[in-house]
DNA sequence: ATTCAACACTTTGTCGATATTTTTTATTAA
DNA sequence: TTAATAAAAAATATCGACAAAGTGTTGAAT
């Protein structure tokens, strides 16, 4: 009966690693470390204050996920980012995620359906405002809408494996922020996937998450064209 | 200039615990080390050799890909098998390997045709054979036919993914092995899915590597059945 | 300019100490 | 006896210091 603050608001008793895990992986996401970096444990370990064991164990984690790579005795450094690359993430996410949209829509029950609806309703409230001043809760909703209309996947590989290549494709979208974009209606976007999947027409929603995934990664692609050479 | 035998033999840099975690990952899916087995330190230790952080390391990482669990501040523990959980490697494998293989049937070349060609014929010589009294050499050239199969897929994720799913099936077809096949053709199967292949039928192959994947899942469950009450 | 050797830096791995947590055992009260 | 509680033991997670091994660089000699 341990009474300490985490385990009266949460459950989970995380250690030193997972935290350190999840802030290298966020600061990788948001740019803060950027790709090619050299992740010097020294000065890792004072910026994320702790040492150097949790911190090790982090990274290897990480390079498991790829968002870090190991080489032999070079220690770590940030994933490169490329445009072959954005296509490998583009292409491999689209494949995981419609299959977990199908398995979604093929097991979804009453309680599934009221969080799409809830969670689109949500991200509609802000998508329609002018007010573009939280981009962070945007984020925040585009994520649990499109998680919610994932979660009635039950497979615990395909559930996990999204969560890496969403971050890996956020990365790359985070590259584009605040990007004028022609000709693009986000809220069109959602609302033909959110009603395809209520409808449960899988070849329509479907069709309608991969047209969404690769027009996001169009603009990143147009923004970073030259600079990656192509 | 280092002169060791490592680096004339082969180049990789292999760290400690790029080996330990070779060797631990080996021992689970041969079943050396059994589901849900607590996977101590110190015994660890012992056991590979080596010291507590390259083992660490290398439990992270096999905990990132789903061998070994770890909870809390409960160390670490040999992931569990279940019906459910191979029903689940099953449909993923699946998944991911038919579009590997649809990826290799659209790109392969003259190089990757004859590396599949060469891989089925020595496949084939000891399939036929009826001397099995190498299951080693066996399961070798089946994952080298598999494996070239798949070759000419080019996403990075999809073929780093597939490694693990190859290994987790793996895990479960070691549990029937010995057992004995009725009904069952292991190299019709093979000749199937290699024909399809080389005829660049990618409706075909996908269905033969489906056939294929299912019965060595349906094997296991028929063994298994009661064990895991269903 | 090229080669080679000495140097510094970094990473990897080991070890031991310590705090925290979990599990087990023992004890007590019902 | 059973159940709850307290004490003891074991295991884990972490840190810091140090040794070993590898990498890269500098600079002199050819």
């Amino acid at each position: 009966m341990p009474n300490n603050i985490a385990s009266t608001i949460g459950n989970s008793a995380k250690t030193l690693a997972d935290e350190v895990y999840q802030k290298i992986r966020d600061d990788i996401v948001h740019g803060h470390l950027t790709a090619g970096d050299k992740l010097k444990i020294e000065p890792l370990k004072k910026r994320y204050s702790v040492g150097a064991s949790p911190l090790r164990e982090a990274l290897n984690r990480l390079s498991s996920d790829g968002f870090v790579f190991s080489k032999g005795q070079q220690g770590f450094n940030v994933s490169e980012m490329s445009l072959a690359d954005l296509e490998d993430v583009t292409n491999v996410r689209i494949l995981i995620e419609n299959d977990a949209l199908t398995q979604s829509i093929l097991h979804g029950d009453d309680h599934w359906e009221s969080n799409v609806v809830a969670a689109f309703h949500s991200l509609s409230k802000i998508e329609n405002s002018e007010n573009k001043s939280e981009p962070f809760l945007l984020e925040q909703r585009n994520y649990t809408f499109h998680n919610s209309l994932l979660s009635a996947c039950n497979s615990k590989r395909i559930n996990q494996f999204y969560k890496t290549l969403y971050d890996q494709h956020k990365r790359y979208r985070n590259l584009a922020r605040g990007a004028k974009i022609e000709g693009r209606n986000l809220h069109e976007e959602h609302k033909a996937l959110y009603h395809a999947a209520l409808n449960r027409d899988i070849k329509l929603a479907t069709e309608a998450n991969e047209f969404h995934i690769r027009k996001t990664a169009e603009v990143v692609m147009l923004i970073k064209k030259e600079e990656w050479q192509n």
